[in-house]
DNA sequence: CTCAATTACGCAAACGGTTTCGTAAATAAA
DNA sequence: TTTATTTACGAAACCGTTTGCGTAATTGAG
């Protein structure tokens, strides 16, 4: 119960404090049989040093923080897997928080980083976010943040994305040379630059078609909603003949919509949706998917990340990471 | 960048660090004027205490420790949103560690904790775990843990789980209920107690049915050579006709297996799995899951340490939630 | 054998808050 | 007016490690 200390172990070995802890780095200046006795005595105790004493004295932390808008998606598990794996081989800590796409939560998040509490951040903004002045303020304190995914255009930082305005591009010529010409771009917000790039993909590819009609709608966090207001587009006599999901949460309530209205995919609608859906083979019908490298994007951003904190060269912190997404073509948009 | 600190605020206000410190502890020592001039600085400043200092003198780290197997999986995505919102509310950080479902990773990460950096730890134990003298020895130096889902029966601590003997019984039942005779239990473990409860589940649901054959086979983390391996006991001339998967990822591969030998689900073989996948519904065919409260779980259990955090009472440490799972029915087990 | 160089360790000051105790000044009670 | 209280703050120890510096003892060079 009494936990034990730098202090325990000195008293026992008669050594100091500071003995003791120069043994356990290591020092040059220690001599090895009193490093032996110190390490014996500390496997028998189960002795691990206060990360904060230490973090106090030494000016780090060794931990880092993730923040995201949530991790109900497949795409952030991946990537949280890829950050813990890099984090855990450079012996890092890692925070997590959710954002839940607030923007008043994520500032508060990241305000409470001016603390020291960790050596870097690797956050993904949330939906509401539109300026960035708070990661600038923490960026102006010498606190390294990579941002992934979902990043902020006017912010300059290590930066991990993927080839979203070729993805936008791909997936809506692909429904296009499959004969759609009315197709609908699902969305969720109109501030973030990841979901404006694949729309503006999206645009020049219908650019190239002639005539096509298009049109844009932004869902909400009501899934039950975003089904309802779907059904009313999808249910209108000149509906459309294709949907762009731009994010996986979406596709849901795209084949809810459409299995409510009893419309057949791809039959009567293709879709084609961004998603990381392990299942994604196996939904009625297969559904076509712009796929991101998740974990990929995750280990990319933290290694990027530790690159920029293990040397103290700012050159790293500009680095822009663009990974290519790929297209898996399945049931959902099979032609004819 | 030269950061701010206390005793910066102590010098420009001409006041002493403690008062500084009382001040913003909101002391009723100190009085409303001087409360005033500190905040108006420390909100012109973004200062943000020093958690480390902080934990370091008052012996507490007001952070937890999550630690899993992985978090690919759904049921792990929404539990550890559920953890995140109580630890939010409660202002509580979260740390969060994977094992990768190795026992060796558990045990040195939970070794880690002696050192006082969380105060608390939910745990779900690896696949590989079969002892649980790692945990035992944490909570003998005062730190409490809380089990969920994947518990070690062995140790007394708070637990969350479901019903997992009554769900096994349930789902088992519903597949003899609709014709199966020869039901084929997929398991990730024979060691891990809410697999052996669920196993008990279907045992006793065979048990009071005649003429019926059972067979477990029991997965590895290899999706590959799990399929292979199910297709093989599927290939056979007297094949199972029901398969109860009972865990969330073999679903996939059960349907692959069976997707390969061109089996029909349901005619051919009835399939039931305990997940929380979303796309449950969306599946071909759907897909008869038990489904576990997986975000109020990690709710419950993040709940409960943290009364235990709060009260000194060690009453809670022993006490057991047991949440419901419900079966939802779909076409993959429809009759006939 | 003397003096210089190592070697191996102790001392003490940080790191940034928190908290106990003491006290001067202001206020109240007598 | 004198004494007892209260108010508002300062001083200093402390949390557990780290680290620069000092030094006794050992070793080496000449």
């Amino acid at each position: 119960m009494n936990h034990v200390t730098i202090k325990t172990l000195a008293k026992q070995l008669k050594l100091s404090p500071g003995t003791i802890s120069k043994a356990l780095r290591d020092s040059h200046e220690i001599s090895a049989a009193t490093k032996k006795r110190v390490l014996d005595l500390v496997h028998k105790l189960n002795y691990v040093p206060n990360p904060y004493a230490s973090s106090l004295r030494k000016r780090k932390s060794k931990t880092i923080a993730v923040v995201l808008p949530e991790v109900a998606d497949s795409f952030f598990s991946l990537a949280i897997n890829g950050i813990e794996s890099v984090a855990q081989e450079k012996g890092y800590h890692v925070l997590i928080y959710l954002t839940h796409e607030k923007f008043t939560k994520e500032q508060a998040i990241l305000e409470d980083f001016n603390s020291g509490r960790v050596d870097g951040i690797l956050l993904s903004i949330s939906r509401e976010t539109t300026n960035s002045r708070h990661i600038q303020q923490l960026q102006s304190t010498g606190v390294p943040v990579v941002l992934f995914d979902r990043v902020a255009e006017d912010v300059v930082s290590g930066k991990v994305t993927t080839d979203d305005f070729d993805s936008g591009y791909k997936a809506t010529r692909h429904l296009l040379e499959n004969g759609c010409r009315h197709i609908v771009f699902l969305s969720i917000s109109n501030s973030l630059a990841i979901s404006n790039k694949r729309m503006q993909g999206y645009k020049k590819a219908l650019s190239e078609y002639p005539n096509q009609t298009s049109s844009v709608m932004l869902c909400s966090d009501n899934a039950a909603g975003d089904v309802k207001a779907l059904k009313k587009l999808m249910g209108k006599k000149k509906r459309p003949d294709g949907i762009v999901v731009s994010v996986e949460k979406l596709a849901i309530t795209a084949y809810h919509a459409c299995q409510e209205l009893g419309l057949n995919i791809p039959g009567d609608v293709k879709v084609i949706a961004f998603s990381n859906l392990a299942t994604a083979f196996l939904l009625n019908p297969s559904l076509t998917t712009v796929t991101q490298p998740a974990f990929e994007m995750g280990k990319r951003a933290a290694s990027l990340l530790f690159r920029t904190l293990e040397k103290k060269g700012d050159a790293s912190l500009r680095e822009t990471i663009i990974l290519p997404s790929t297209l898996t073509i399945r049931q959902s948009t099979s032609g004819a």
